[in-house]
DNA sequence: GTCTTTTTTAGAATAATTCTAAGTTTATTG
DNA sequence: CAATAAACTTAGAATTATTCTAAAAAAGAC
């Protein structure tokens, strides 16, 4: 068995070297690519593969709830590892998106007021500016 | 003077009569057009515009700070006359998109694990579900 | 009024994504 | 295993929100 190999599943969803490949590049990489990054890397596996097989790739991991999508105005959209609830923070000077994690114990409902018995089935947090240093 | 004329303005911009148009549109409505809805809206005023004329008033007054452009997934853009700080519930079934504000005396770091010193120039918040009927 | 800058415009261009329809792979069933 | 069905991949075309272009019109400055 590989390394790895055992992370290269994804509930409910037949993996084909497609998938795995385009899913193994999502795992190892902590930036967050976008679909046609994503397709240029393919180009260099054993599984190269179209843009639309990637597109459909990312689709299906995204159903599945094991990939979150990232929108950012209305540049393209890119693919993020960690399925957790979490923001996004878009450094401005370098385009970097880093993850930003919900201080344990807390949630949105403690600072948005939102009408109570409220379902939230997705949600999207997105800061824009500068880090320090 | 007329109803609402004290309304539009937008400080450091030329009002012409088609941004004027455009601006009173989006504060009449409290839904959250899209520029092809106001597009449309704009076919009955006094001065019908293109829809090249449309994007570009949005443009200016979201530079300007006076209209928030709100982006769900990888939908329209569509803009809202709240141009203060406060979050979106996306209705699920019905596709309605609601402001949502902060309880008063908070903010995202009180949820948030943010470098300290972090400069945020923009956020914006999404959530996707339903609200109690 | 003349000059300069800004705005509007129609239509073309762009680009991310989705669609189509055919071919390929994988799974299932007898 | 062979036959059939279902799911997946693919190249290329289509879609569509938005931006660009270059010329005309409007607004402001002098």
């Amino acid at each position: 068995m590989k390394v790895h190999d055992h992370q290269l599943q994804v509930p409910g969803l037949r993996m084909t070297k497609q998938r795995k490949e385009v899913y193994r590049a999502l795992m190892e990489n902590q930036d967050h690519p976008s679909a046609s990054e994503l397709f240029d890397q393919m180009q260099d596996t054993e599984s190269p593969m179209s843009l639309a097989t990637v597109y459909n790739c990312l689709e299906a991991f995204v159903e599945h709830g094991a990939v979150k999508q990232v929108n950012i105005d209305r540049e393209p959209s890119r693919y993020c590892q960690n399925s957790t609830p979490h923001a996004h923070f878009h450094e401005q000077e370098t385009g970097t998106i880093h993850d930003i994690n919900f201080k344990p114990g807390t949630s949105l409902s403690d600072i948005l007021d939102l009408p109570e018995g409220t379902e939230i089935s997705n949600l999207e947090i997105t800061l824009k500016g500068k880090l320090p240093q």
